[in-house]
RNA sequence: UCGGGGAUCGUCUAAUGGCAGGACUGGAGACUCUGAAUCUCCCUAUCUAGGUUCGAAUCCUAGUCCCCGAACCA
């Protein structure tokens, strides 16, 4: 696995400290796997696998009336075909019922939590909305010894469905929805696809999810960027709870979206449940179980999601890639078959009627030790109806009346005859090969372009042959609100060609094996259709082909205009100028501080607005003030250099005073130390609260004597050093300055000013 | 309307103040007993506007656009 987002924060833990990693794939069991778990599957794993860490496989069942033990065994199956192995690490949710339950009386005992006796409607009604505060329920102050009661008895099957429900205890104006005193848990009589009956209450997901981290003794639980409000809520409660070693992290990373595919699980179920497609392992579908079948590898699926990356930009894949990453691996591994999809008989005039001969033929041409059979040569041949051409374009290399091209590993043919019905169709050819031309050399070394792939009527069976493609005919068959996806379905993305003919060898070859039908496509035979008596192939994917057009040939039909809703209207943000202002207002000292800015001190309003919004930063600012420095020079630094400390971590909590921080400045106008050399120390500055004056000395940052010589005497040994960059640069890539600024900047350590850097550097390279 | 995220080639993804790189797609060519594969070359990007800096995709400010969140779902 590549680095990412994540691999660096791994890496940070690690370094501070933290033993090992463990992660997790968790995965309700309600519905089939797709290619998107799949990307978090080898995220997950491939996470535990880089680290010499764990990944537990865990069936987050907390909802007994929508998970099924078929779903627990497919996804196992799906995982384990992936190549991913949990070891003794198989969990569910529901193992810790038990333990959840008590962690909801300590909730609960610590006031955290109570029960709420409200319908649904009126629950849902107070939370309130976006912007729109929400309401306490008139049961928010049970007592503890109520709540305590109440909750047994919820747990004990005293109550019905609906009748109760126990709540976190936070806020319900907070403006994070999900922390509206989220609901723990909830009644339901409905028998558990694992507990059976032993319970009438369930944990809700909020609840659940966290305590099952950390109770597995998870470190990083990774899930996607939906999820990114609930992370406030998956802290509160463990906080609340408390004393967990280690204690786990959410993070978020963007979940995969595919052209011209659906992966919602509710809208592939509508495709399974109307019949558009057969059954959830429909080899169109991008569940892991149709890809399979599909005769996708589980290779080719992890090499796309390596592809793809881990990051928190929301955005579409493009499906050649997948296709990329198919036919990569197919290629590779497959051997070379003769099938043809459409058969147009040619028969070979000049070919004795009883006469066959075996022709050997390479299983890989580019490879001996992959062996060879033989194919049946005759009179009566097939070819693809699709090499032949009444009326050829330009650039036509395959068959056509008077041409001559190479059956391969056969011989030269010619043909000589076309036969039409009454509408025109063709349907037979006649010809003629050169006998001198046995395996497919001409004699004469005259050159033939085009070379076919062809059966014999005696070396051949007939077949099913499935042809797959795209589910959808447009990129985005969600983009439009107004058009149900279902309109945009692919009417071809499945043809069945029940007349097709392959190769004999084919007929004994296992389910799932996987062949190129020469010059046509990756096919796998069946995993459930094909046997020897019934030949069945799927095409996996066909041959890329710069010849023949594909129909989507220009750029993929993007989303549509978005004229949804929520895009129409402007999110307009609470703006950090605003917040700036009302600070102030609260605040009279920070508004007398700002005037004072403007009018004492000459900065811009713009300054003296980003400095005043804090009282740690504009105390610090009027200390920094009292040092003499320019005023001008001490905003300006304050508001690029020293508001971003601040934000790392307030000043009021640094050791750096406001008068060191006016010292520093000073240093750089009175030109003793360059701005370059300044910033150094004052990332040091910050972090000690050490005197400017002596962190010069010690960093050896203060400016040299005599600037330009020490500072050609550098550039001299950079030149010598990089040669290559240098004539690089003199010829004319003047992008390599910042690459010799960086060299140069980094050996002088802020002796000299970046600008007689550059003049000298100028100089020198010409 | 409130809160949380995100904007880099057509697509996906790097660059953590110092040569905007890689992959897919597309284009051109070479080779070819698969119009495949392989090889070579090429096209194309830092959301906008200001600022700081010798130097900004990266830091500061303002703006624009996109996504997610108000199930007793996960």
């Amino acid at each position: 696995m590549s680095d990412n987002f994540i691999t660096e924060i791994i890496d940070a833990n690690l370094r501070e400290g933290l033993p090992t990693i463990a992660t997790r794939f968790p995965p309700e069991p309600n519905g089939f796997l797709h290619i998107g778990h799949a990307k978090s599957i080898c995220l997950n794993f491939g996470l535990a696998k880089r680290y010499g860490g764990r990944c537990h496989l865990r069936f987050d069942d907390t909802n007994p009336l929508k998970e099924d033990t078929k779903y627990v065994d497919s996804i196992q199956q799906d995982v384990r075909w992936l190549g991913f192995d949990w070891g003794e690490h198989l969990y569910f949710a529901s193992d810790w019922f038990d333990k959840m339950y008590a962690f909801a009386h300590r909730l609960i005992d610590a006031g955290l939590a109570y029960v709420d006796s409200q319908s649904v409607e009126v629950v849902r009604e107070q939370r309130g909305g976006f912007g729109k505060d929400g309401v306490d329920s008139p049961f928010r102050n049970r007592t503890v010894a109520e709540n305590k009661a109440l909750f047994t008895q919820m747990r004990e099957g005293k109550f019905s469905d609906g009748t109760h429900v126990l709540r976190a205890k936070i806020d319900m104006t907070h403006p994070n929805m999900l922390m509206r005193d989220p609901l723990l848990y909830r009644i339901r009589h409905a028998t558990h696809h694992r507990t059976a009956d032993d319970w009438c209450i369930y944990p809700m997901y909020d609840f659940a999810h966290c305590l099952e981290d950390a109770i597995e003794g998870i470190t990083h639980s990774i899930c996607t960027l939906e999820f990114e409000s609930n992370r406030q809520l998956y802290d509160w409660v463990l906080d609340a709870i408390g004393g967990w070693a280690p204690r786990p992290r959410q993070y978020e990373f963007a979940r995969l979206k595919l052209d011209y595919t659906v992966m919602s699980k509710r809208k592939l179920l509508r495709l399974v449940e109307n019949n558009q497609v057969d059954g959830w392992d429909d080899p169109r579908l991008p569940t892991i179980a149709g890809m399979r079948r599909r005769g996708v590898t589980p290779e080719a699926l992890r090499q796309f999601a390596e592809l793809v990356g881990i990051a928190k930009n929301n955005t579409t894949v493009d499906i050649g890639k997948l296709e990329y990453c198919i036919r990569q691996d197919l290629e590779t591994r497959t051997p070379r078959a003769l099938a043809i999809i459409e058969p147009l008989p040619l028969e070979i005039t000049n070919w004795p009627k009883e006469r066959i001969e075996q022709i050997t033929l390479p299983w890989r041409a580019d490879d001996p030790s992959a062996g060879s059979r033989q194919v049946a040569f005759g009179r009566n041949l097939f070819i693809e109806a699709d090499d032949f051409a009444l009326d050829p374009p330009k650039g036509w290399r395959r068959l056509s009346v008077g041409r001559e091209v190479r059956l391969m590993g056969a011989y030269l043919v010619t043909c000589t005859d076309v036969t039409t019905d009454a509408e025109g169709n063709v349907i037979g050819l006649k010809g003629q090969v050169d006998l001198k031309s046995q395996g497919g050399a001409a004699p004469d070394g005259r050159k033939v372009k085009g070379t076919l792939h062809w059966l014999s009527a005696p070396g051949s069976e007939r077949a099913e042959v499935r042809l797959f493609d795209r589910l959808f005919s447009v990129a985005s068959p969600e983009a439009d609100p107004d058009v149900d996806f279902i309109e945009h379905l692919n009417p071809d993305s499945l043809i069945v060609q029940s007349k097709a003919l392959i190769e004999k060898a084919l007929l004994t070859v296992d389910s799932e094996s996987r062949w190129q039908f020469i010059r046509q496509g990756y096919f796998v035979a069946d995993r459930y259709d094909h046997g020897p008596d019934t030949p069945v192939f799927n095409r996996v994917i066909g041959l890329r082909d710069s010849w023949s057009q594909r129909p989507d040939q220009g750029r993929p039909e993007r989303a549509k205009a978005s004229t949804s809703k929520s895009a129409k209207k402007s999110m307009t943000k609470r703006k950090p100028a605003d917040i700036r202002a009302a600070a102030r207002q609260q605040d009279s000292g920070l508004a007398l501080a700002y005037n004072r800015f403007v009018q004492e001190h000459g900065f811009t309003e713009e300054q003296a607005d980003l400095l005043s919004a804090d009282r740690a930063i504009a105390d610090f600012i009027e200390e920094a003030l009292s040092s003499g420095t320019a005023a001008a020079s001490i905003a300006s630094w304050a508001v690029n250099q020293l508001l971003v400390l601040h934000r790392q971590s307030s000043m009021s909590q640094r050791p750096m005073r406001g008068k060191q921080f006016g010292e520093l400045v000073g240093l750089t106008d009175s030109n003793t130390i360059s701005k370059s050399a300044a910033k150094s120390v004052l990332a040091e500055m910050a972090r000690t609260g050490r005197d400017p004056t002596l962190l010069v000395d010690e960093l050896g940052v203060g400016k040299a004597a005599d600037p330009s010589a020490l500072v050609g005497e550098a550039i001299d040994g950079l030149l010598l050093e990089y040669a290559d960059e240098t004539a690089r640069y003199r010829a004319g890539e003047r992008q390599l300055m910042g690459f010799f600024m960086g060299q140069a900047m980094r050996r002088l350590k802020g002796k000299a000013d970046g600008q007689v850097v550059r003049t000298e550097l100028l100089a020198r390279l010409g």
